[in-house]
DNA sequence: CGACACTTTGAAGACGATCAACGCCGGTGG
DNA sequence: CCACCGGCGTTGATCGTCTTCAAAGTGTCG
Protein backbone atom coordinates (compact mmCIF):
# COMPACT_ATOMS: atom_id res chain seq x y z
CA UNK A 1 0.00 0.00 0.00
CA UNK A 2 2.87 2.53 0.43
CA UNK A 3 4.64 3.40 -2.33
CA UNK A 4 6.21 6.64 -3.36
CA UNK A 5 4.98 9.38 -4.58
CA UNK A 6 8.08 9.81 -7.00
CA UNK A 7 5.94 7.12 -9.01
CA UNK A 8 2.94 9.18 -9.27
CA UNK A 9 4.86 12.17 -10.54
CA UNK A 10 6.10 10.46 -13.45
CA UNK A 11 2.59 9.70 -14.33
CA UNK A 12 1.15 12.48 -17.46
CA UNK A 13 -2.90 12.13 -15.50
CA UNK A 14 -1.05 13.30 -12.31
CA UNK A 15 1.66 15.27 -13.12
CA UNK A 16 0.60 18.45 -12.10
CA UNK A 17 -1.23 17.54 -8.86
CA UNK A 18 0.13 19.53 -5.64
CA UNK A 19 2.38 17.59 -3.04
CA UNK A 20 -0.63 17.15 -0.77
CA UNK A 21 -2.94 16.06 -3.25
CA UNK A 22 -0.03 13.52 -4.10
CA UNK A 23 0.52 12.18 -1.14
CA UNK A 24 -3.36 12.24 -0.32
CA UNK A 25 -3.84 9.74 -3.65
CA UNK A 26 -0.18 7.51 -2.88
CA UNK A 27 -2.07 6.83 0.55
CA UNK A 28 -5.24 5.62 -1.31
CA UNK A 29 -3.78 3.66 -4.24
CA UNK A 30 -1.82 0.86 -4.57
CA UNK A 31 0.95 -0.23 -7.20
CA UNK A 32 1.15 -3.98 -8.45
CA UNK A 33 3.30 -5.99 -10.27
CA UNK A 34 1.73 -8.05 -12.96
CA UNK A 35 3.24 -11.19 -14.73
CA UNK A 36 2.48 -11.44 -18.46
CA UNK A 37 -0.79 -13.63 -19.13
CA UNK A 38 -1.82 -11.92 -15.71
CA UNK A 39 -6.21 -10.72 -16.46
CA UNK A 40 -6.24 -7.41 -14.47
CA UNK A 41 -10.17 -7.91 -14.95
CA UNK A 42 -12.65 -9.75 -16.59
CA UNK A 43 -16.05 -9.12 -18.31
CA UNK A 44 -18.18 -9.07 -15.37
CA UNK A 45 -16.18 -8.17 -13.00
CA UNK A 46 -17.33 -5.66 -10.41
CA UNK A 47 -15.07 -1.97 -11.14
CA UNK A 48 -12.93 -1.93 -7.97
CA UNK A 49 -9.97 0.30 -9.39
CA UNK A 50 -9.31 3.14 -11.47
CA UNK A 51 -6.03 1.14 -13.12
CA UNK A 52 -3.22 3.23 -14.51
CA UNK A 53 0.25 1.47 -16.41
CA UNK A 54 2.88 2.35 -15.19
CA UNK A 55 5.12 -0.58 -17.23
CA UNK A 56 4.90 -2.49 -19.07
CA UNK A 57 1.20 -4.03 -22.17
CA UNK A 58 -1.70 -4.86 -21.26
CA UNK A 59 -4.42 -6.06 -24.08
CA UNK A 60 -8.36 -5.05 -23.50
CA UNK A 61 -10.68 -7.26 -25.47
CA UNK A 62 -13.73 -8.86 -25.32
CA UNK A 63 -14.54 -12.66 -26.30
CA UNK A 64 -17.21 -13.22 -28.98
CA UNK A 65 -19.43 -15.94 -28.13
CA UNK A 66 -17.82 -18.33 -30.38
CA UNK A 67 -14.68 -17.42 -28.56
CA UNK A 68 -12.85 -15.53 -30.63
CA UNK A 69 -10.86 -12.84 -29.08
CA UNK A 70 -11.30 -9.30 -30.18
CA UNK A 71 -8.78 -6.34 -29.02
CA UNK A 72 -9.82 -3.10 -28.35
CA UNK A 73 -7.01 -1.62 -27.42
CA UNK A 74 -3.38 -2.30 -27.00
CA UNK A 75 -2.53 0.38 -23.58
CA UNK A 76 0.90 0.88 -23.02
CA UNK A 77 2.89 2.72 -19.72
CA UNK A 78 0.78 6.30 -18.81
CA UNK A 79 -2.44 4.69 -20.33
CA UNK A 80 -5.60 4.40 -17.55
CA UNK A 81 -7.45 1.50 -18.51
CA UNK A 82 -10.52 2.06 -17.87
CA UNK A 83 -11.12 6.13 -17.58
CA UNK A 84 -14.26 5.56 -19.62
CA UNK A 85 -15.71 2.91 -17.00
CA UNK A 86 -15.39 5.45 -14.20
CA UNK A 87 -16.98 8.80 -16.19
CA UNK A 88 -19.50 6.44 -17.15
CA UNK A 89 -20.76 5.42 -14.03
CA UNK A 90 -20.40 1.72 -14.37
CA UNK A 91 -20.17 -0.72 -12.43
CA UNK A 92 -19.32 -3.87 -14.21
CA UNK A 93 -16.24 -4.32 -16.35
CA UNK A 94 -17.19 -4.63 -20.19
CA UNK A 95 -14.22 -6.17 -21.65
CA UNK A 96 -11.10 -7.87 -20.63
CA UNK A 97 -7.84 -6.91 -19.68
CA UNK A 98 -4.98 -9.17 -19.74
CA UNK A 99 -0.73 -8.36 -19.45
CA UNK A 100 1.05 -9.02 -21.97
CA UNK A 101 4.73 -7.87 -21.03
CA UNK A 102 5.14 -7.63 -17.39
CA UNK A 103 3.46 -4.86 -15.92
CA UNK A 104 3.42 -2.36 -13.23
CA UNK A 105 0.13 -0.78 -12.43
CA UNK A 106 -1.43 1.70 -10.23
CA UNK A 107 -5.02 0.78 -8.66
CA UNK A 108 -6.80 3.81 -7.31
CA UNK A 109 -10.36 2.52 -5.61
CA UNK A 110 -13.27 2.88 -7.68
CA UNK A 111 -15.06 5.05 -5.36
CA UNK A 112 -12.26 7.37 -3.47
CA UNK A 113 -11.81 8.67 -7.50
CA UNK A 114 -15.26 9.01 -8.36
CA UNK A 115 -15.97 11.39 -4.85
CA UNK A 116 -12.65 13.12 -5.44
CA UNK A 117 -12.39 13.84 -9.16
CA UNK A 118 -14.69 17.36 -8.49
CA UNK A 119 -11.97 18.22 -6.15
CA UNK A 120 -9.10 17.82 -8.11
CA UNK A 121 -9.11 20.83 -10.45
CA UNK A 122 -6.36 19.13 -12.72
CA UNK A 123 -7.77 15.58 -12.65
CA UNK A 124 -11.57 15.60 -14.36
CA UNK A 125 -9.99 17.80 -17.00
CA UNK A 126 -6.96 15.16 -18.14
CA UNK A 127 -9.48 12.16 -17.80
CA UNK A 128 -12.28 14.25 -20.12
CA UNK A 129 -9.38 15.10 -22.75
CA UNK A 130 -8.22 11.83 -22.67
CA UNK A 131 -11.65 10.08 -23.09
CA UNK A 132 -12.72 12.76 -25.82
CA UNK A 133 -9.46 11.54 -27.75
CA UNK A 134 -10.65 8.17 -27.32
CA UNK A 135 -14.15 9.25 -28.79
CA UNK A 136 -12.07 10.41 -32.17
CA UNK A 137 -9.93 8.31 -32.66
CA UNK A 138 -12.53 5.43 -32.35
CA UNK A 139 -14.76 7.39 -34.62
CA UNK A 140 -11.61 7.72 -37.32
CA UNK A 141 -10.83 3.74 -36.82
CA UNK A 142 -14.82 2.94 -37.22
CA UNK A 143 -14.31 5.24 -40.95
CA UNK A 144 -10.64 4.15 -41.71
CA UNK A 145 -12.23 0.34 -41.80
CA UNK A 146 -15.09 1.44 -44.12
CA UNK A 147 -12.88 3.79 -46.55
CA UNK A 148 -9.41 1.99 -46.30
CA UNK A 149 -8.37 -1.49 -47.91
CA UNK A 150 -6.79 -3.90 -45.50
CA UNK A 151 -3.29 -3.10 -46.25
CA UNK A 152 -3.98 0.58 -45.75
CA UNK A 153 -4.82 0.16 -42.37
CA UNK A 154 -2.19 -1.65 -41.78
CA UNK A 155 0.52 0.49 -43.32
CA UNK A 156 -1.57 3.53 -40.82
CA UNK A 157 -1.19 1.52 -38.09
CA UNK A 158 2.43 1.16 -38.33
CA UNK A 159 2.92 4.83 -39.56
CA UNK A 160 0.72 5.47 -36.03
CA UNK A 161 3.05 2.51 -33.67
CA UNK A 162 6.15 5.13 -35.09
CA UNK A 163 4.78 8.36 -33.41
CA UNK A 164 3.55 6.79 -30.19
CA UNK A 165 6.66 5.37 -29.28
CA UNK A 166 8.77 7.57 -30.99
CA UNK A 167 10.59 5.17 -33.29
CA UNK A 168 12.78 5.81 -36.25
CA UNK A 169 11.04 5.05 -39.38
CA UNK A 170 14.11 3.91 -40.86
CA UNK A 171 14.15 1.48 -38.84
CA UNK A 172 12.84 -0.16 -35.77
CA UNK A 173 11.20 -3.32 -34.05
CA UNK A 174 7.40 -4.28 -33.44
CA UNK A 175 6.38 -3.93 -29.99
CA UNK A 176 4.23 -6.84 -29.78
CA UNK A 177 3.54 -9.70 -31.60
CA UNK A 178 2.11 -9.76 -35.38
CA UNK A 179 -1.11 -12.13 -33.63
CA UNK A 180 -1.87 -9.21 -31.28
CA UNK A 181 -1.62 -6.24 -33.71
CA UNK A 182 -3.74 -8.35 -35.73
CA UNK A 183 -6.40 -8.74 -33.99
CA UNK A 184 -6.29 -5.23 -33.12
CA UNK A 185 -6.52 -4.41 -36.11
CA UNK A 186 -9.75 -6.32 -36.36
CA UNK A 187 -8.19 -8.72 -39.40
CA UNK A 188 -6.47 -12.39 -39.59
CA UNK A 189 -3.71 -13.10 -38.73
CA UNK A 190 -3.04 -14.76 -42.78
CA UNK A 191 -4.63 -11.21 -43.92
CA UNK A 192 -1.99 -9.23 -41.80
CA UNK A 193 0.48 -11.35 -42.85
CA UNK A 194 -0.16 -10.60 -46.72
CA UNK A 195 -0.94 -7.11 -46.27
CA UNK A 196 2.73 -6.70 -45.10
CA UNK A 197 4.05 -8.21 -48.20
CA UNK A 198 1.66 -5.99 -50.36
CA UNK A 199 3.93 -2.90 -48.12
CA UNK A 200 6.79 -3.74 -49.63
CA UNK A 201 5.56 -2.27 -52.94
CA UNK A 202 5.12 1.22 -51.00
CA UNK A 203 7.66 1.56 -49.47
CA UNK A 204 7.29 -0.46 -46.08
CA UNK A 205 9.43 -3.07 -45.19
CA UNK A 206 8.59 -5.82 -42.72
CA UNK A 207 11.09 -8.88 -42.18
CA UNK A 208 10.61 -10.94 -39.26
CA UNK A 209 9.90 -7.99 -36.42
CA UNK A 210 11.76 -5.53 -37.95
CA UNK A 211 9.95 -2.31 -40.01
CA UNK A 212 11.88 0.20 -42.03
CA UNK A 213 9.66 2.55 -43.80
CA UNK A 214 11.93 3.16 -47.21
CA UNK A 215 10.16 5.60 -48.86
CA UNK A 216 8.25 8.06 -46.13
CA UNK A 217 6.40 10.00 -48.46
CA UNK A 218 4.87 7.15 -50.74
CA UNK A 219 3.92 5.16 -47.71
CA UNK A 220 1.66 8.49 -46.17
CA UNK A 221 0.55 9.24 -49.73
CA UNK A 222 -0.75 5.15 -49.85
CA UNK A 223 -2.41 6.20 -46.43
CA UNK A 224 -3.69 9.32 -46.95
CA UNK A 225 -4.82 9.21 -50.44
CA UNK A 226 -8.09 7.79 -49.78
CA UNK A 227 -8.65 8.97 -46.28
CA UNK A 228 -10.36 12.14 -45.56
CA UNK A 229 -9.06 12.25 -41.93
CA UNK A 230 -5.87 12.52 -42.32
CA UNK A 231 -5.49 16.40 -41.95
CA UNK A 232 -7.26 15.76 -39.07
CA UNK A 233 -4.72 12.65 -37.69
CA UNK A 234 -1.35 14.67 -36.29
CA UNK A 235 -0.58 11.98 -33.94
CA UNK A 236 0.07 9.57 -36.59
CA UNK A 237 1.60 11.63 -39.56
CA UNK A 238 2.57 15.11 -39.90
CA UNK A 239 5.14 14.35 -36.92
CA UNK A 240 6.78 11.63 -39.19
CA UNK A 241 7.11 14.01 -41.92
CA UNK A 242 8.81 16.70 -39.67
CA UNK A 243 11.14 13.97 -38.36
CA UNK A 244 12.06 12.75 -42.18
CA UNK A 245 14.36 9.74 -42.20
CA UNK A 246 18.20 10.18 -41.80
CA UNK B 1 -32.06 36.33 -29.61
CA UNK B 2 -34.67 36.54 -27.17
CA UNK B 3 -36.74 33.05 -26.54
CA UNK B 4 -38.88 31.23 -23.74
CA UNK B 5 -36.73 29.69 -21.20
CA UNK B 6 -39.85 27.28 -21.42
CA UNK B 7 -37.53 25.79 -24.64
CA UNK B 8 -34.83 25.04 -22.55
CA UNK B 9 -36.31 23.05 -19.82
CA UNK B 10 -37.76 20.75 -22.54
CA UNK B 11 -34.18 19.93 -23.40
CA UNK B 12 -32.85 16.72 -20.90
CA UNK B 13 -29.31 18.67 -21.06
CA UNK B 14 -30.71 22.16 -19.10
CA UNK B 15 -33.52 20.34 -17.39
CA UNK B 16 -32.08 20.43 -14.16
CA UNK B 17 -30.64 23.75 -14.08
CA UNK B 18 -31.68 26.45 -11.61
CA UNK B 19 -33.83 29.29 -12.80
CA UNK B 20 -31.14 31.97 -12.23
CA UNK B 21 -29.44 29.82 -14.54
CA UNK B 22 -31.58 29.21 -16.85
CA UNK B 23 -32.10 32.95 -17.75
CA UNK B 24 -28.28 33.41 -18.20
CA UNK B 25 -28.22 30.88 -20.79
CA UNK B 26 -31.53 32.03 -22.38
CA UNK B 27 -29.58 35.45 -22.69
CA UNK B 28 -27.26 34.12 -24.23
CA UNK B 29 -28.46 31.49 -26.54
CA UNK B 30 -29.95 31.37 -29.65
CA UNK B 31 -32.26 29.56 -31.50
CA UNK B 32 -32.61 28.95 -34.48
CA UNK B 33 -35.02 27.40 -37.69
CA UNK B 34 -33.28 25.34 -40.33
CA UNK B 35 -35.40 23.98 -43.30
CA UNK B 36 -33.83 20.28 -45.10
CA UNK B 37 -30.86 20.93 -47.00
CA UNK B 38 -28.84 23.62 -44.42
CA UNK B 39 -25.51 23.08 -43.44
CA UNK B 40 -25.00 23.83 -40.12
CA UNK B 41 -21.73 23.73 -40.11
CA UNK B 42 -19.22 22.28 -43.24
CA UNK B 43 -15.79 19.73 -42.17
CA UNK B 44 -13.05 23.27 -41.61
CA UNK B 45 -15.21 25.95 -40.21
CA UNK B 46 -14.10 27.62 -37.15
CA UNK B 47 -16.41 26.46 -34.52
CA UNK B 48 -18.57 29.46 -33.05
CA UNK B 49 -21.04 27.52 -30.75
CA UNK B 50 -22.42 24.71 -28.91
CA UNK B 51 -25.51 23.17 -30.83
CA UNK B 52 -28.50 21.29 -29.53
CA UNK B 53 -31.33 20.00 -31.79
CA UNK B 54 -34.66 20.92 -30.36
CA UNK B 55 -36.61 19.73 -33.41
CA UNK B 56 -35.72 17.44 -36.29
CA UNK B 57 -32.99 15.63 -37.55
CA UNK B 58 -29.85 16.04 -38.39
CA UNK B 59 -26.94 14.16 -40.50
CA UNK B 60 -23.43 14.71 -39.30
CA UNK B 61 -20.98 12.89 -42.43
CA UNK B 62 -17.63 12.95 -43.20
CA UNK B 63 -16.70 13.23 -47.19
CA UNK B 64 -13.68 10.63 -48.60
CA UNK B 65 -11.45 12.36 -50.98
CA UNK B 66 -13.78 10.79 -53.98
CA UNK B 67 -17.11 12.45 -52.56
CA UNK B 68 -18.33 9.61 -50.64
CA UNK B 69 -20.02 10.47 -47.72
CA UNK B 70 -20.13 8.67 -44.78
CA UNK B 71 -22.62 9.51 -42.43
CA UNK B 72 -21.11 9.06 -38.72
CA UNK B 73 -24.22 9.98 -36.90
CA UNK B 74 -27.93 10.74 -37.25
CA UNK B 75 -29.07 13.09 -34.70
CA UNK B 76 -32.49 14.14 -33.20
CA UNK B 77 -34.51 16.12 -30.84
CA UNK B 78 -32.64 16.62 -27.50
CA UNK B 79 -29.10 15.40 -28.91
CA UNK B 80 -25.99 17.90 -29.12
CA UNK B 81 -24.41 18.27 -32.33
CA UNK B 82 -20.84 18.22 -30.73
CA UNK B 83 -20.12 17.85 -26.92
CA UNK B 84 -17.10 16.10 -28.24
CA UNK B 85 -15.54 19.22 -29.95
CA UNK B 86 -16.22 21.28 -26.74
CA UNK B 87 -14.94 18.84 -24.52
CA UNK B 88 -11.61 18.19 -26.90
CA UNK B 89 -11.24 21.72 -26.87
CA UNK B 90 -11.10 21.73 -30.82
CA UNK B 91 -11.52 24.89 -32.70
CA UNK B 92 -12.00 23.54 -36.10
CA UNK B 93 -15.25 21.13 -37.27
CA UNK B 94 -13.77 17.81 -38.21
CA UNK B 95 -17.35 17.08 -39.72
CA UNK B 96 -20.19 18.18 -41.61
CA UNK B 97 -23.93 18.58 -40.00
CA UNK B 98 -26.80 18.92 -42.56
CA UNK B 99 -30.35 19.00 -41.90
CA UNK B 100 -32.35 16.53 -43.06
CA UNK B 101 -35.77 17.13 -41.62
CA UNK B 102 -36.71 20.94 -40.82
CA UNK B 103 -35.10 21.82 -37.65
CA UNK B 104 -34.91 24.03 -34.97
CA UNK B 105 -31.29 24.20 -33.14
CA UNK B 106 -30.23 26.01 -29.83
CA UNK B 107 -26.64 27.51 -30.26
CA UNK B 108 -24.72 28.55 -27.58
CA UNK B 109 -21.62 30.09 -28.20
CA UNK B 110 -18.68 28.10 -27.91
CA UNK B 111 -16.53 30.32 -25.33
CA UNK B 112 -19.12 31.19 -23.12
CA UNK B 113 -19.88 27.72 -23.10
CA UNK B 114 -16.37 26.56 -22.40
CA UNK B 115 -15.96 29.03 -19.65
CA UNK B 116 -18.92 27.95 -17.66
CA UNK B 117 -18.62 24.98 -17.79
CA UNK B 118 -17.17 24.74 -14.53
CA UNK B 119 -19.91 26.76 -12.62
CA UNK B 120 -22.50 24.35 -13.33
CA UNK B 121 -22.62 21.82 -11.54
CA UNK B 122 -25.07 19.63 -13.43
CA UNK B 123 -24.24 20.62 -16.73
CA UNK B 124 -20.50 18.88 -16.90
CA UNK B 125 -21.44 15.67 -15.82
CA UNK B 126 -24.49 15.42 -18.11
CA UNK B 127 -22.16 15.81 -21.14
CA UNK B 128 -19.73 13.73 -19.47
CA UNK B 129 -22.03 11.35 -18.91
CA UNK B 130 -23.32 11.63 -22.99
CA UNK B 131 -20.08 11.65 -24.36
CA UNK B 132 -19.05 8.13 -22.82
CA UNK B 133 -22.07 6.87 -23.64
CA UNK B 134 -20.79 7.96 -26.97
CA UNK B 135 -17.66 6.58 -26.87
CA UNK B 136 -19.11 3.25 -25.51
CA UNK B 137 -21.29 2.78 -28.24
CA UNK B 138 -18.62 3.89 -30.86
CA UNK B 139 -16.90 0.71 -29.27
CA UNK B 140 -19.72 -1.37 -29.30
CA UNK B 141 -20.39 -0.57 -33.14
CA UNK B 142 -16.55 -1.36 -34.94
CA UNK B 143 -17.09 -4.52 -32.58
CA UNK B 144 -20.16 -5.14 -34.78
CA UNK B 145 -18.62 -4.10 -37.74
CA UNK B 146 -16.43 -6.72 -37.51
CA UNK B 147 -18.14 -9.84 -35.81
CA UNK B 148 -21.49 -8.98 -37.48
CA UNK B 149 -22.99 -9.83 -40.95
CA UNK B 150 -24.20 -6.92 -42.81
CA UNK B 151 -27.83 -8.41 -42.18
CA UNK B 152 -27.66 -8.71 -38.35
CA UNK B 153 -26.33 -5.36 -38.41
CA UNK B 154 -29.07 -4.03 -40.10
CA UNK B 155 -31.36 -5.91 -37.58
CA UNK B 156 -29.39 -4.54 -34.72
CA UNK B 157 -30.17 -1.24 -35.84
CA UNK B 158 -33.75 -1.58 -36.81
CA UNK B 159 -33.84 -2.56 -33.18
CA UNK B 160 -32.43 0.10 -32.04
CA UNK B 161 -34.41 2.60 -33.72
CA UNK B 162 -37.64 0.68 -32.35
CA UNK B 163 -36.18 1.78 -28.87
CA UNK B 164 -35.11 5.15 -29.17
CA UNK B 165 -38.58 6.35 -30.64
CA UNK B 166 -40.43 4.10 -28.64
CA UNK B 167 -41.85 2.33 -31.62
CA UNK B 168 -44.00 -0.32 -31.69
CA UNK B 169 -42.07 -3.20 -32.72
CA UNK B 170 -45.18 -4.67 -34.18
CA UNK B 171 -45.38 -2.01 -36.97
CA UNK B 172 -43.65 1.29 -37.47
CA UNK B 173 -42.53 3.50 -39.96
CA UNK B 174 -38.88 4.08 -40.78
CA UNK B 175 -37.66 7.97 -39.53
CA UNK B 176 -35.53 8.28 -42.48
CA UNK B 177 -34.86 7.37 -45.92
CA UNK B 178 -33.13 4.13 -46.43
CA UNK B 179 -30.35 5.93 -48.06
CA UNK B 180 -29.22 7.90 -44.79
CA UNK B 181 -29.72 4.58 -43.14
CA UNK B 182 -27.14 2.41 -45.75
CA UNK B 183 -24.87 5.58 -44.88
CA UNK B 184 -25.41 5.33 -41.62
CA UNK B 185 -24.20 1.85 -41.75
CA UNK B 186 -21.19 2.48 -43.39
CA UNK B 187 -22.94 -0.18 -46.33
CA UNK B 188 -23.84 0.49 -49.87
CA UNK B 189 -27.49 1.04 -50.71
CA UNK B 190 -27.63 -2.15 -52.81
CA UNK B 191 -26.91 -4.20 -49.78
CA UNK B 192 -28.78 -2.58 -47.48
CA UNK B 193 -32.04 -3.30 -49.76
CA UNK B 194 -30.73 -7.06 -50.29
CA UNK B 195 -30.64 -7.62 -45.78
CA UNK B 196 -33.89 -6.23 -45.59
CA UNK B 197 -35.01 -8.91 -47.41
CA UNK B 198 -33.13 -11.31 -45.90
CA UNK B 199 -34.65 -10.59 -42.63
CA UNK B 200 -38.46 -11.81 -43.22
CA UNK B 201 -36.36 -15.12 -42.74
CA UNK B 202 -35.78 -14.12 -38.85
CA UNK B 203 -39.08 -12.43 -38.24
CA UNK B 204 -38.22 -8.93 -39.45
CA UNK B 205 -41.10 -8.02 -42.26
CA UNK B 206 -40.34 -4.12 -44.34
CA UNK B 207 -42.16 -3.10 -47.13
CA UNK B 208 -41.42 0.26 -48.22
CA UNK B 209 -41.20 2.58 -45.02
CA UNK B 210 -43.36 0.19 -43.02
CA UNK B 211 -41.61 -2.43 -40.21
CA UNK B 212 -42.87 -5.25 -38.48
CA UNK B 213 -41.55 -7.57 -35.85
CA UNK B 214 -43.05 -10.43 -36.34
CA UNK B 215 -41.03 -12.76 -33.89
CA UNK B 216 -39.34 -10.89 -31.50
CA UNK B 217 -37.59 -13.59 -29.96
CA UNK B 218 -35.96 -14.58 -33.33
CA UNK B 219 -34.49 -11.56 -34.18
CA UNK B 220 -33.66 -10.71 -30.83
CA UNK B 221 -31.38 -14.17 -31.24
CA UNK B 222 -30.76 -13.50 -34.85
CA UNK B 223 -28.67 -10.70 -33.52
CA UNK B 224 -27.08 -11.49 -30.11
CA UNK B 225 -26.07 -15.06 -30.92
CA UNK B 226 -22.72 -13.91 -32.38
CA UNK B 227 -22.82 -10.31 -30.29
CA UNK B 228 -20.57 -10.47 -27.14
CA UNK B 229 -21.65 -6.96 -26.03
CA UNK B 230 -25.42 -7.49 -26.83
CA UNK B 231 -25.89 -7.77 -22.69
CA UNK B 232 -24.36 -5.18 -22.29
CA UNK B 233 -26.76 -3.21 -24.62
CA UNK B 234 -30.30 -1.97 -22.52
CA UNK B 235 -30.49 0.60 -24.94
CA UNK B 236 -31.64 -1.84 -27.88
CA UNK B 237 -32.66 -5.37 -26.61
CA UNK B 238 -34.15 -5.64 -23.15
CA UNK B 239 -36.56 -2.60 -23.43
CA UNK B 240 -37.75 -4.68 -26.27
CA UNK B 241 -38.24 -7.53 -23.98
CA UNK B 242 -40.08 -5.36 -21.56
CA UNK B 243 -42.96 -4.96 -24.58
CA UNK B 244 -43.62 -7.45 -26.29
CA UNK B 245 -45.63 -7.00 -28.96
CA UNK B 246 -49.32 -7.15 -28.35
C1' DC C 1 15.92 -33.12 -30.32
C1' DG C 2 11.20 -32.39 -29.83
C1' DA C 3 7.42 -29.52 -28.26
C1' DC C 4 5.17 -25.49 -28.83
C1' DA C 5 4.00 -20.84 -30.11
C1' DC C 6 4.17 -17.94 -33.84
C1' DT C 7 4.12 -16.95 -38.74
C1' DT C 8 3.78 -17.74 -43.65
C1' DT C 9 1.62 -19.53 -47.66
C1' DG C 10 -1.88 -21.81 -50.54
C1' DA C 11 -6.52 -22.72 -52.16
C1' DA C 12 -11.36 -22.24 -51.66
C1' DG C 13 -15.30 -19.78 -50.47
C1' DA C 14 -18.36 -16.05 -48.65
C1' DC C 15 -19.60 -11.63 -48.50
C1' DG C 16 -20.23 -7.05 -49.73
C1' DA C 17 -19.03 -3.45 -53.29
C1' DT C 18 -19.66 -1.98 -57.74
C1' DC C 19 -21.85 -1.19 -62.09
C1' DA C 20 -25.94 -1.10 -64.50
C1' DA C 21 -30.78 -1.51 -65.61
C1' DC C 22 -35.31 -0.99 -64.28
C1' DG C 23 -39.58 0.36 -61.64
C1' DC C 24 -41.89 3.59 -58.79
C1' DC C 25 -43.43 7.92 -57.32
C1' DG C 26 -43.98 13.05 -56.84
C1' DG C 27 -43.23 17.36 -58.87
C1' DT C 28 -42.84 20.53 -62.72
C1' DG C 29 -43.82 22.50 -66.90
C1' DG C 30 -45.78 22.53 -71.33
C1' DC D 1 -53.88 16.42 -68.31
C1' DC D 2 -50.05 14.35 -69.81
C1' DA D 3 -44.97 14.09 -70.58
C1' DC D 4 -40.81 14.48 -68.61
C1' DC D 5 -37.57 14.42 -65.09
C1' DG D 6 -35.06 13.45 -60.84
C1' DG D 7 -34.81 11.20 -56.46
C1' DC D 8 -35.33 6.87 -54.44
C1' DG D 9 -35.37 1.93 -54.13
C1' DT D 10 -35.01 -2.77 -56.05
C1' DT D 11 -32.77 -6.37 -58.52
C1' DG D 12 -29.27 -8.76 -61.32
C1' DA D 13 -24.47 -9.90 -62.62
C1' DT D 14 -19.82 -9.53 -61.75
C1' DC D 15 -15.69 -8.66 -59.29
C1' DG D 16 -12.37 -7.95 -55.62
C1' DT D 17 -11.24 -8.53 -50.96
C1' DC D 18 -11.04 -10.72 -46.79
C1' DT D 19 -12.07 -14.96 -44.16
C1' DT D 20 -11.59 -19.63 -43.54
C1' DC D 21 -9.42 -23.98 -43.48
C1' DA D 22 -5.33 -26.37 -43.91
C1' DA D 23 -0.48 -27.34 -44.26
C1' DA D 24 4.04 -26.28 -43.84
C1' DG D 25 7.78 -23.31 -42.20
C1' DT D 26 10.44 -20.75 -38.50
C1' DG D 27 11.98 -19.80 -34.08
C1' DT D 28 12.73 -20.57 -29.09
C1' DC D 29 13.23 -23.13 -25.02
C1' DG D 30 13.24 -27.00 -22.16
Amino acid sequence: MIHNTETLKTLPLFSELGGEELAHLAAHSHLRKCPRGQYLFMHGDEIRNFTIICQGTVQVFRETPDGHEVTSDILIAGDCINADEIIGNRHIHATNARVVDDAQVLDVPIDWMRSHLKDFDVLAPRLLQSLSERLYSAQREAEHRSTLSATQIAACYLQGLCVLYDFDPAGFSLPYSKTLIASRLRMELATFSRTLQKLKEVGITVTGNHVAFTNLTRAERFVCDDCSVSQDCPTRLSLLKATPVR
